[in-house]
RNA sequence: GGCAUCGUGGCCGAGUGGCUAGGCAGAGCUCUGCAAAAGCUCGUACAGCGGUUCGAAUCCGCUCGAUGCCU
């Protein structure tokens, strides 16, 4: 029997993957899973530039504002979840669409993560408020003596890397390391993965405009109704932490919204370089119409069943 | 027209004879549970021309440009 599709669809964002997406879904009758790390949480909807009522009414979505800002919802909980709502999906559709710019998660779910065992947040807490209080280097050596593997391969001036392995090593009482290397998981779809591209100033130019259009939308009302929250790692966002600053006095209005468009520029930017690695994605140019997009996933999908 | 001050990489900015400041912006990159996160790498520029000197962004002259003051 034939495998079931999953089309995926990548870029930077404001690129105008929801659209396309929208188009997709219903060009081939179906439903839409979001991949975008921040489109999850549904106490952020302006900022994170989260389909709108009428796009949502427009397809079925799935892990859209589905979450609360006040849980943590980590890359391996939206793998576990996204494939078990793509199996209940795939029993009445042969081809779904999963949209987002989220590199890591969008390779949980087409390559899988290799399981971890889950460890008290307690640990991480502490690791974190140990750095905070030592610097990183008691931790580097820490991971040196617990994972020697790890502490070779991983980029060690990077904390949020160094605390992970130290978590897995001092939660499970093993290396790290010794959980990795299982490869590429089997997967019971095939993926056609199609990726919306532009000239950076294009993309530029769109980001700038978003931000101003976010901005009319009502942006600073929903920040300062999250401000007290800011503590929260859903908060560490594009968008809304430029905001912190400003109603704390340290930055002007307009200097916040600079930043907001600065960081939303690099957002792009390192989403680019995830994606430029990828081997197998059919990039398109923003302006190619849907329709093209359509009859190229209709032609993949004959060539896929002839060929087996 | 005269006098004065100044002219450093896209921007800001230190440097007063030899030892490629630094910051910002930008670019490239990394990536197995914080990922819209976090981290790494990258710029020989001194307005132009000529001179002094072993050696000049730094000293001298001229030219151009900017700014200020004066008539």
């Amino acid at each position: 029997m034939d495998k079931p599709y999953l089309i995926s669809i990548v870029g930077p964002t404001g690129i105008g993957k929801t659209s396309l997406s929208i188009h997709l879904a219903r060009a081939f009758n179906t439903e839409i899973i979001s991949a975008d790390s921040r489109q999850f949480f549904r106490e952020m909807h302006i900022g994170t530039a989260a389909p709108s009522a009428q796009e949502l009414s427009a397809a079925p979505h799935h892990f859209i504002q589905h979450r609360s800002i006040q849980e943590n919802y980590s890359v391996g909980d939206f793998e576990r979840d996204a494939l078990e709502k793509m199996e209940e999906l795939f029993q009445t559709h042969r081809l779904l669409i999963m949209v987002g710019g989220s590199g890591l998660y969008v390779k949980s779910v087409l390559e899988g993560l290799d399981n971890f065992p889950e460890v008290d947040p307690a640990i991480r807490a502490a690791l974190n408020e140990k750095a905070l209080q030592t610097g990183l280097i008691p931790l580097q050596e820490q991971l040196k003596e617990a994972d020697p593997e790890t502490f070779e391969r991983i980029d060690i001036n990077n904390p949020h890397r160094v605390i992970r392995a130290l978590e897995i090593c001092i939660g499970t009482g093993k290396p790290y390391s010794s959980f990795l290397h299982k490869g590429k998981s089997s997967r019971n779809f095939e993926a056609i993965k199609i990726g919306l591209i532009a000239p950076r100033e294009v993309i530029y130019d769109r980001i700038n405009q978003r931000v101003d259009l976010m901005l009319k939308d009502g942006l600073l009302q929903e920040a300062r109704d999250l401000f007290p929250q800011k503590e929260l790692n859903a908060l560490n966002t594009v968008g809304y932490k430029e905001l912190f600053e400003h109603f704390e006095g340290k930055t002007s209005l307009e200097e916040a919204v600079e930043e907001i468009k600065k960081n939303t520029r690099r957002f792009a930017k390192r989403q680019l370089t995830w994606f430029r690695k990828e081997e197998d994605i059919h990039w398109f140019d923003y302006t190619t119409p849907a329709s093209e997009i359509i009859s190229f996933i209709e032609k993949e999908i004959k060539k896929g069943s002839s060929s087996i």
